[in-house]
DNA sequence: ATGAAAGCGCTAACAA
DNA sequence: TTGTTAGCGCTTTCAT
């Protein structure tokens, strides 16, 4: 009932840790001493051993990762820096857990951007924090930042523009949006719109240089008009969509640069009364698995995701380990064509906001 | 070009770390007084203060988590302990990561079962390994043993069988497994098969206690022959599911223990020539995104996966910050109709293998 | 206002 | 075979 400073636990199942000199006192030997028995050091009495061990199991003692860390400089861990855990960081995710089964290293999925004072540049400041004394290695996952020089070997996935010399993987930016508005135009919308994505990152212009590509190869000519940011984010989007959506002559046809920007669309579009495809064309980028059971389920450019995830850890297990690894790698992406496009309306009917 | 041991990285990124110590000597000063400085603590001049934060920019300097945390024994980090990145996980990870923004605390998932060898207890390890040391406390996601008294509080979501008094999150399996069950009765539906969840898991149980209260209730008698072990993974699942559907008179509906399971036996299903939703109907359970994008879309009970995510980091905050907390929450689960089951068929048409 | 020194838990040289 | 010691990077008294 006291409520003095001491940080006594509230919980009675609250525990001090055990550490090693617990384990040590408890067995009458120095802490060097079970330090080479739980690491299996040469030199140790088989029954001193046994003794060790056994006190280890019956406090439950586990080496502490931080400790050893400290002291060894390699944990065999691999860390992911990501921003937050969003689909289409969490797909990454699947295919990184599943490449690294049985590969000798543990996981460890690092959200350092919780806040907005570090919106941008939180990998830089997660790396120097954690980098060499945490991890081994590690995958980032769009960076806000070019990847600066670090202590511990690092693959970016979905880089940022002009990534020093990190290893990179990404999928075919150009070509899936270059496939996406060339669906569009087959369509045979010529009013398409574009919400960029996140302009700091290479695959934004890249996507939107395919679709610029494409309506080019079209002779459609390029109005900066419809073309808005959005940030990858569906809360960014809806402001760009709403001034496109509501322009005086309005876009029969959207392409957004990801999926997440698609569903703000989407949303924008059941606001303004607008039906999707039959009075508005929608189509995203990533294919996360929100993407298939959206309604209508939506059109999009699909990266193999969890195939980069899987292929950035066999990059970085190849710089950990020494061994030759290719610097950039790039995926295929291809469309996928679902519910939430259709040929161009003969009529277009105005926004009406409900 | 020597092979010698001295650990030089392969790649030209790699660079030493900077230590305290190098921000000192850079700076002219103590380390004490740098760490002073990037405390924020009072008795340092302006100018040195100052002049040490030009060096730390300069230098691209951030405090080690590892050394700080062992100093301090707390990090304003939340760990977030799981077998590995499955939709299941992920989902929950989605809402955990929503509700920690702006909260003070950043976010580290661990996944340490990476290998075979310790598939059961990965988390009493990582706990004893990492809490304490590297995170302030601790979400467990399904749990292979009840939590341990542990040295940081900690929160279980789907928890194992006899968890102690950790506190514990789940959605209300019972009422979802009877709703599921009740659904496949209601379509006529009488040789209703179940694949069983991890037994180890509290939720496991209550599920077939469910599917068994519905059964009972429509007077329907209970087959042990068709229920079977699979361990709420795809992959275990399909053994079951080749007995189940090879069965003499075979089940026309299964009720799979998660959305995992579900998937194993509309694999097999498909070897076995069997139409889904025609010939088989199939109940999951979880919603997880790839539910509702599979073929058929996937009939299911739905957890609020995110929100429980949620609440669990409002429980571990309150646990952390000495506010009472709830114990145990139950959230409620639904039954979402899709396509994957229909009335039971008339004729039942016999598996015949590929 | 500044720095020296101790110590968090652990591992690795080295000495006994 | 065992223990003593130093030190990983950092924070925190406590002297100066």
């Amino acid at each position: 009932m006291s409520t003095d400073a001491h940080p006594s636990p509230t919980v009675p199942t609250t525990i001090g840790r055990v550490t090693i000199t617990d384990v040590a006192r408890a067995a009458g030997v120095s802490v060097a001493t079970v330090s080479k028995v739980i690491n299996g050091r040469y030199g140790v009495a088989p029954a001193t051993s046994e003794r060790v061990l056994e006190v280890v199991e019956q406090l439950g003692y586990e080496t502490s990762l931080v400790a050893s860390s400290l002291r060894r400089g390699r944990t065999d861990v691999i860390g992911i820096l990501l921003a937050g855990f969003d689909p289409f960081a969490t797909e990454l995710l699947k295919g990184i857990s599943t490449a690294a089964i049985g590969k000798g290293y543990e996981l460890l999925a690092y959200s350092g951007a919780i806040s907005d004072d570090n919106a941008v540049g939180w990998e830089r400041r997660s790396l120097s924090r954690l980098g060499g004394t945490l991890f081994d290695g590690a995958i980032i996952l769009t960076p806000t930042i070019a990847v600066p020089p670090s202590s511990v070997p690092v693959v970016a996935v979905d880089p940022h523009t002009g990534t020093g010399n990190a290893s990179t993987i990404e999928s075919d930016n150009v070509g899936g949006a270059r496939a996406a508005t060339r669906h569009l135009i087959e369509l045979g919308h010529t009013r398409i719109a574009h919400v960029r994505g996140r302009t700091d990152l290479e695959s934004a212009g890249l996507r939107e240089r395919g679709y610029r590509d494409s309506l080019a190869e079209a002779g459609i000519p390029y109005d900066p008009e419809l073309v808005r940011d959005g940030g990858y984010r569906a809360a960014w989007t809806l402001d760009a969509a709403r001034e496109l959506l509501t322009l005086p002559d309005r876009p029969t046809a959207v392409f957004a640069a990801n999926d997440l920007s698609a569903f703000g669309v989407l949303e924008v579009a059941n606001e303004l009364g607008l039906r999707v495809p039959q009075d508005l064309s929608i189509v995203g980028f990533d294919d996360i698995p929100e993407a298939a059971s959206a309604t209508p389920r939506l059109t999009t450019v699909a990266q193999p995701l969890q195939e980069m995830g899987a292929r950035a850890v066999s990059m970085l297990l190849a710089l950990l380990e020494g061994r030759p690894a290719e610097a950039h790698v790039r995926l295929p992406s291809r469309l996928v064509v679902r519910k939430s496009t259709a040929p161009a309306p003969t009529v277009i009917s105005p926004a009406t906001p409900s």
